[in-house]
RNA sequence: GCGGCCAUCGUUCAAUGGUAGGACAUUGGGUUGUGGUCCCAAGAAUGAGGGUUCGAUUCCCUCUGGUCGCCCCA
């Protein structure tokens, strides 16, 4: 019966559905034309309505996750001193032909994955992809060049990529990035090295993997490119499609293809450090011995490459892998930039850096159970009860807070019973509950939260009671 | 940019082609000014828009968002 039932219904269903469907098709079309041609402004959400939702691949940081952002704040600011960065910070927005010139308009990131828009005044300016263009673009201005080398700096905050969101891959996201301005010695490259993982380490993050290689000289990048397009151009036709615009554009692109049909070919292709000069591979070398003399852990990667076209000579980035899923996450990476600085127009000056991202690092601390910065909780509670004892309430707060006690409360409600069912809530060790005798005789109830117990003492004794009592429920807790 | 999966109170988990239910959380209360446990009550959701249907949260389509894989990267 019910089978019969089904099958006629959807038998007439799906008669109706294609008609009414190609239908409804045919309205959509005319209507997109209509928009296409007409002089209409395409309709967007945020016209129609108020919507009460963040931007694909944005997104809150709750109070709840800020503990663990706090850390990592924390970390950062403390490594950057360790190590003499200076902290900058530059423009969310800048000429949109600054990323275009430092980053490479071949690279993903600049022609697929940029926020750019005209302002009002007319100029072509974009989101910043990346921090290192912004900070490159404030030495070249501010005339870094004549400070005393090295300069370094640290930059954090929020940078901006148009791609398809997913876990740990958000359109806005955070990056902390150090760079160090003139100095080419390879022990600056390990160094580098030694700050990421002195970073990584303090925030707990462990099953970190450093991946290094090197692209060589400008001059010698660009040889192995020729020889690289060279290579592929016999292959042309065996490359899928999406892969040939980049034979002759970015090859490098190829390289580190993981097409297992690509990665075939480009497993027979010229090998970056064969293509090395001798100084590239001396510098190289030498930036493995330093890594070897620290002890930190490094795999050569042949196919890394890196996404931005200013790398020149060292290259690294920084994986880890997930220990139940096996797959591997980039947390940061970064490099050499010898020659970036020259051609945006400043001076031939060598430069290294590194960035590490922070909702990667903060995503990787949640699953790992790494502790976070936590906010000091507060111990005591402040009650009050009736006209007379809320108005010396904020004035009593203010008390506290000036001693140092930190204070939780609940001016708005009236009744004892919902505060201090708050203040059990709050975890605090002293309740301090004003009433209206209290307020009269101006003196204060000090309750001991643990044992239940309490005392009435005179306004002005309260500090130094208060204090007393926290000690004594300390010392009682620790045996 | 391509393909797959998903979408229910603030959170989490149910259920159904016919009034969407619980838990946690929230708020109020359990007689005058005393917390934890407990009891009572309240508010709170089918992402948006269309279609099929007497009736859709359930079936279909589009959009939006999330998520996974690819791409890329942080």
């Amino acid at each position: 019966m019910a089978v019969k039932k089904t099958t006629k219904k959807a038998a007439k269903k799906a008669v109706k559905k294609t008609t009414k469907k190609a239908a409804k098709k045919i309205i959509r079309k005319m209507a997109m034309k209509s928009a296409r041609t007409g002089s209409a402004k395409k309709k967007t959400r945020s016209e129609d309505v108020v919507v009460l939702q963040t931007l694909r691949g944005m997104r809150d940081i709750l109070p709840s996750e800020q503990p663990y952002w706090e850390q990592v704040r924390r970390v950062f600011n403390k490594v950057a001193q360790e190590y003499g960065f200076g902290r900058i910070d530059t423009p969310l927005v800048e000429f949109e032909n600054l990323f275009v010139r430092s980053v490479g308009s071949k690279t993903e990131v600049i022609e697929k994955e940029m926020y750019t828009f005209v302002t009002r005044g007319g100029d072509k300016v974009a989101l910043r992809p990346e921090l290192t263009a912004g900070n490159v673009r404030a030495f070249v201005q501010h005339g870094m060049a004549v400070w005393p080398k090295p300069v370094k700096l640290f930059s954090m905050g929020p940078v901006y990529r148009y791609d398809r969101p997913q876990e740990g891959r958000y359109r806005e996201h955070f990056q902390g990035n150090f760079d160090v301005y003139g100095e080419s010695d390879p022990i600056l490259d390990a160094q580098m090295i030694q700050m990421a993982d002195r970073i990584l380490r303090a925030l707990g993050i462990k099953n970190v993997a450093f991946h290094v290689n090197s692209i060589g000289t400008a001059k010698t990048r660009a040889a192995y490119k020729r020889k690289l397009t060279t290579f592929f151009e016999k292959y042309r036709r065996k490359l899928p499609a999406e892969f040939r615009p980049f034979i002759k554009e970015n090859p490098f692109r190829i390289v580190d293809a993981k097409d297992p049909d690509v990665a075939a070919i480009a497993a027979e292709a010229p090998r970056a450090f064969d293509a090395l000069d001798d100084e590239s591979r001396a510098h190289f070398e030498k930036f493995l011995e330093y890594l070897d003399e620290l002890g930190i852990a490094y795999v050569r990667d042949d196919t890394l490459v890196r996404g931005l076209d200013y790398y020149t000579q060292t290259v690294f980035e920084i994986y880890v892998k997930d220990s139940e899923t096996a797959k591997r996450r980039s947390l940061g990476g970064g490099g050499r930039y010898d020659t970036l600085i020259k051609m945006m127009g400043g001076d031939d000056m060598p430069a290294i850096g590194f960035g590490l991202g922070i909702d990667r690092l903060v995503l990787e601390m949640k699953k790992i159970g790494a502790k976070s910065y936590q906010l000091p909780q507060p111990r005591v509670f402040l009650a009050q009860l009736g006209d007379l004892a809320k108005k010396k309430s904020l004035a009593t707060f203010a008390e506290l807070q000036k001693a140092g006690i930190l204070t939780a409360e609940s001016f708005g409600r009236g009744n004892l019973r919902a505060q201090l069912r708050k203040a059990e809530r709050a975890g605090v060790d002293v309740a301090i509950i004003i009433g209206q005798k209290e307020a009269l005789d101006d003196t204060v109830i000090l309750k001991d939260m643990t044992s239940g117990s309490q005392e009435t003492v005179p306004h002005d004794k309260m500090i130094a009671a208060v204090k007393k009592l926290l000690k004594n429920i300390s010392k009682v807790r620790e045996k």
